[in-house]
DNA sequence: CGGCTTTGACCAGCGC
DNA sequence: GCGCTGGTCAAAGCCG
């Protein structure tokens, strides 16, 4: 890496002779004498600097009253231009040369960043390869004449079939405990299968999109909203099968499930929030298996784009593969561009989305203000502004800027626009129905609200039926315990 | 009476 | 192995 050398040699050595070493004062962070203001103040500081010092030589000499010393230093003098000029145009070489080094940085980290990405991706599949050679030594995915092993779509399809179809509310205990346990080892047997089938190298599409599909169903998507009813309206029917205390937030999860169609998977949990009660936390869970009404198709749309939106990471043949995976994501990480709207978590067992909508704009995740934090039912501008950026007309989109987000600097070393684009780009509807999903939720918190101040009651859906209920009342069924 | 909510119990996963 | 926690079930109760 001669150049690294060679620049950072170069850079400090002007620095110190304009008498500043910006690059001291950074801890040694090379990148910080490389700025384009950095650049521009050195060249002009340096400049002044020569002509001070050449100028100072000069008064020097004409005190010693010498006329022929004065010509002799005229002629001097003129060198000393000849050669400040010189030195000039080897400042401004060496200042296009910066910039291309510059360039060059910038291309190396990031290449190394997507190798260190790589890297990770290839040590998950030849853990998750050496599980599966463990499990079935002698099993091969594709026969000789490369017909896909029966055996293990069989397997797959065990899980991956018609089982959670199958199964109906008010059914055999057993079977269904031992149904949701199933799913999360049928996860677990998915990511061997999946690793196996990406072993072959894409002639068993059949099997990775069920896989897809399952993989979908375990993704979450999560909505921050602040409304006093105990429910967002989303317009679909959901029937209460559970509440639970959690673990660190005095109110109780509730359990919903969609009643909409026979068996449908979708779930979802409802809870209000630990620091602020008035925010309610929606998380969604699969997708429906059914038809839904006009009012119920953008959250609907919303939480499935947005679970493809997370599976596109993880599937993502890009550089950034496996971006999504747990192993990476410790902690929430807010989308660059959209830092008060959208974080994608990995932590949770599941990979999780959550749409903030109480933030206004440009505002840090979980802050501590409570008090005067724009709502979503009362700031549907910013919030749509907040879209417009997601969707790309804004000034700091994500989707089409590759200008990293410099507020998020301490963000993991990931690039959450290679997940935008392979969301984008496997399902097109995503920002169209991020935005009417947005709305539509902002509509029903004003719906909500409006009927609250109306008569003091909330108005919800239940089971077909529109039905009215003290609002009291149905805060205490989530805050009372 | 049908359908929904409530709530105690059960189960699996996970960490120690 | 044990305890904790999240998720789910299903009997009992409630409501229109």
């Amino acid at each position: 890496m001669d150049f690294f050398q060679g620049s950072t040699f170069f850079s400090q050595g002007i620095l110190k002779e304009g008498g500043t070493n910006k690059a001291d004062n950074n801890g040694g962070d090379i990148r910080d004498g490389y700025g384009d203001d950095d650049d521009l103040k050195l060249q002009l500081d340096t400049g002044l600097k020569l002509q001070v010092a050449r100028n100072f030589d000069f008064v020097e000499k004409t005190t010693v009253g010498d006329e022929v010393e004065m010509l002799e230093s005229h002629d001097e003098n003129q060198n000393a231009k000849d050669e400040m000029i010189i030195l000039r145009e080897e400042i401004a070489r060496k200042s296009v040369e910066n910039q291309r080094l510059k360039t060059l940085l910038d291309q190396v980290t990031s290449s190394h960043q997507a190798l260190q990405m790589q890297i990770m991706t290839i040590r998950q599949h030849q853990l998750d390869q050496n599980k599966s050679i463990k499990v079935h030594p002698t099993e091969t995915l594709i026969n000789d004449d490369g017909v896909i092993n029966e055996k293990r779509k069989q397997q797959m399809g065990q899980f991956l079939g018609p089982k959670q179809e199958n199964n109906t509310d008010g059914g055999d205990k057993r079977r269904s405990n031992s149904n949701s346990s199933d799913n999360n080892r049928d996860y677990e047997q998915l990511n061997k299968s999946t690793s196996n089938v990406q072993r072959v190298g894409g002639t068993a599409t059949v099997e990775t999109e069920e896989a897809h599909e399952v993989t979908m169903r375990r993704a979450r998507v999560s909505v921050r909203a602040r409304s006093e009813a105990n429910m967002i309206s989303d317009g679909c029917q959901w029937r209460k099968y559970g509440q639970k205390m959690a673990k660190g937030n005095p109110c109780p999860r509730a359990y919903y499930r969609c009643t909409m169609g026979v068996s449908c998977p979708v779930r979802k949990q409802v809870q209000r929030c630990a620091e602020d009660n008035s925010i309610l936390i929606t998380t969604y869970e699969g997708h429906h298996n059914h038809n839904l009404p006009p009012e119920a198709v953008p959250m609907a749309s919303t939480t499935t784009s947005a679970a493809s939106m997370l599976i596109a990471g993880s599937k993502s043949s890009s550089p950034m593969d496996g971006l999504l995976c747990p192993s990476i994501f410790s902690q929430s990480t807010a989308l660059p561009g959209l830092p008060s709207l959208a974080t994608i978590s990995a932590s949770a067992p599941f990979p999780t989305i959550t749409l903030d909508l109480t933030r206004p704009q440009g505002s840090q995740p979980q802050g501590n203000n409570n008090s005067n934090m724009p709502c979503a039912n009362a700031n549907g501008p910013a919030l749509m502004g907040l879209m417009q950026q997601l969707l790309g007309h804004g000034p700091n989109n994500f989707l089409g800027s590759n200008e990293p987000n410099r507020e998020n600097s301490n963000l993991p070393s990931v690039d959450p626009l290679s997940i935008a684009k392979a969301a984008l780009a496997s399902d097109p509807n995503l920002a169209s129905a991020l935005a009417t999903a947005i709305s539509s939720i902002i509509k029903g918190n004003y719906d909500s609200i409006n009927n609250v101040n109306n008569n003091g009651k909330s108005s919800e859906i239940v089971m077909g039926k529109q039905i009215s209920k003290d609002n009291n009342s149905d805060l205490s069924n989530l805050s009372e315990n």
